[in-house]
DNA sequence: AAGCTAAGTTTCCGATAGGAACCAGCGGGT
DNA sequence: ACCCGCTGGTTCCTATCGGAAACTTAGCTT
């Protein structure tokens, strides 16, 4: 075909494909992030990561959690106080996901430029 | 808060957040990783990956195009014959990928374990 | 003339995303 | 005694996502 051989992995069927789909959505990577640096609680995620609504933020929680990433710590206080932190396995997550911020670091405004460079009507404005 | 002051990148609004959300959906790595070996045709990239549709394809074509990170060749002939290939700057993502690869190679299993050990109805089955 | 081909596009429709608003439990102010 | 509010979480509802399948285009084969 064109390099590629039916046995290599990440194309169809296969285990890589799985993990890229558990972390390619719009916050998962982002509140990983959020938690590199140690336990954080909800509140906190919602207030430093900016944008993600309640929901959004524990729906992404439950499931990095039911994954194995990420762990809860609920305190039996009032009011109530919960802690999010990486698991040891989430944490070997931590290295990709900087190459990635690297990545958009040094890269990010060359994609912001090559975008209204072509203003063609793709109709979005990520 | 937790380790992170406000000048952190990455959270919040930030050029990093940008570009991660411009690779964070379910379809974008894959198709990207497909290219990583050289020019693939329309029709080729379909079969190689494997589940996605021709609409999704275009469409994330059409967007990493705009983005610059890959450059469309359609040839004059009927039938149609359409190559893709990545830009420099797509190349540049390719070893933030391989990253990923590896990790999910390493630790998708483990992932998949947790997933079968709380067996928590979390109503996804990724 | 009919049918094939490859890349797109369009239409239809179910699934998902995601914000606004609401809920629960309890300590504190008045 | 009553209501407020703090915090984590959930419900409701709509906009968008995204897949299946039919349609398009134009030259070549049969």
């Amino acid at each position: 075909m064109s390099g590629f051989r039916p046995g290599d992995f990440f194309l169809a069927d296969c285990p890589a494909r799985l993990a890229v789909e558990l972390i390619a959505d719009k916050w998962t990577v982002v509140v990983l992030y959020g938690l590199s640096k140690g336990p954080v609680r909800h509140g906190e995620l919602i207030e430093l990561i900016g944008g993600i609504s309640r929901k959004m933020l524990t729906q992404t929680l439950r499931r990095l959690e039911a994954h194995g990433l990420i762990r809860r710590h609920a305190y039996a206080e009032v009011p109530p106080r919960v802690e999010y932190e990486l698991t040891p396995l989430g944490a070997t997550l931590i290295d990709p996901i900087h190459m990635l911020t690297e990545w958009a670091r040094a890269n990010g405004e060359a994609v912001l430029d090559a975008l209204d460079a072509d203003p063609e009507p793709v109709a979005q404005s990520d």
